[in-house]
DNA sequence: GTACGCAATAGTGTATGCAATATGGTGATA
DNA sequence: TATCACCATATTGCATACACTATTGCGTAC
């Protein structure tokens, strides 16, 4: 028997798969609006100690996926619909500063790559499968700002991201696919062509449409319908 | 003896004490960049045991003011000129959202009240009081971003303020008081006039210009100098 | 003098215990 | 029936203990 399939694992391995695990539960709503974590009994189910759990639930506490209250512990984030509404807005403005960056300085290879990445999924991809639709949606931002060169831009979305998660897997249920897609192209395309200011409408466009529609649907409670103790929410298929 | 005055006070006020005080440090860098963080020693200082401490370096390494690497443990973060450098851009991008969307929302009478602030602060303020200048400074541009009503935005700029204080402070020693406030009135003087994208314009302008001369000090590593281990930093003065 | 190995020490990662607080249920009272 | 008080239980906040890892200093070999 080797060392790792020892029931004392790697030092450092605790608060790692708490983090990583509730973190999941909380970007999903796997755990619930509001619901209240026990420890004791969350420890348990994780294999560790209260002690690394509390390390991870302080972390994930500073990242606005959990709340926490003295003498109550910690509880997952609500799903507001000003909160979102918000953090959209904050979105526009970081990814057409992210695209005004990447006009400076991504080369033409660069951005050919990711043409190429974006004709490439949208032949093979089932745009019925939403986790991947949603992979495939935070994945060509996120390259975007990778290409940025500014690490802090590219943090703050993945940041956001998380956060915004679950709502962007509910819309994906009632957003066309090929106008997702047209968009994205039309961003790439206008910065290979050395419209700068053209790309950045486009992408402040891009973000900005669906946002009444998220909105609208959060405050009348729609999205609470995906919310569920199981497996029918997002990423929780395993 | 009132039962505040006892040894064991409040439960949840060892994670706050410990919190506070070393979020203190982190941001005038009384840590020097890079420097260990030996648990036992400063549990020992701050009156507090090592499982409430980890929980406020967990919460701090989440908020980038600290590193951790599992069994070196915790260590404040570098004083990196890159980092800074994408932290202004970040910020330019962020603030001239939030100038657009106080043009949109603030009343004049909120922004009469900020042109009544600059005012009176510009008259009464010692320019050599660095500490204060840079309090009023923050304080100008967290003012605009409450107005923005977006709360992400803020909570996103108020980090941000977190990180580059140290930075703010020693660029504070060259800077010319009044042309900033000028640039200060300028943007809400814009707004007042209903002109959006002068004010934008203005506020990217505030941000962007000092860029370059900040990154070039930290390349030289002039800012080092104002790193100390006592009492000559930025707001350890108490 | 330098490089290496090794032992002693220091420091971190996690489990556990205990005291303080919150929660939930039961019965008494209006 | 609704409300309140009170007690038992559940749960959290913090301190401490212990095992494992990193670091440091010293002696030895070259």
């Amino acid at each position: 028997m080797s060392k790792d399939s020892e029931a004392r694992s790697t030092r450092g391995a605790s608060v790692e798969r708490a983090y990583t695990e509730i973190r999941q539960r909380a970007m999903t709503f796997a755990l619930r609006p509001g619901e209240r974590i026990n420890e004791l009994q969350l420890a348990k189910e994780l294999n560790v100690s209260r002690t690394p759990l509390r390390e991870a639930l302080n972390r994930l506490t500073a990242e606005d996926l959990l709340t926490f209250s003295v003498n109550r512990g910690f509880s997952c984030r609500e799903l507001d619909a000003k909160e979102i509404f918000d953090l959209y807005e904050l979105r526009e403005e970081l990814e057409v500063g992210i695209v005004r960056r990447v006009a400076e300085r991504a080369s033409r290879a660069e951005l050919e790559e990711v043409l190429d990445f974006l004709h490439e999924t949208a032949e093979l991809s089932d745009p019925t499968d939403l986790d991947r639709m949603v992979a495939l949606d935070m994945k060509f931002h996120e390259w975007m700002a990778d290409l940025s060169r500014n690490r802090q831009m590219l943090e703050t979305l993945k940041s956001i991201n998380t956060r915004i998660y679950f709502v962007r897997w509910v819309d994906m249920t009632d957003t066309r696919r090929d106008v997702t897609q047209g968009e994205h192209r039309q961003v790439v395309q206008h910065l290979l062509d050395g419209e700068a200011e053209a790309a950045e409408a486009v992408m402040r466009q891009h973000i900005t449409r669906r946002m009444d529609q998220i909105v609208e649907m959060l405050k009348r409670g729609y999205a609470y319908i995906y919310v569920t103790q199981a497996m029918n929410g997002p990423a929780n298929h395993g």
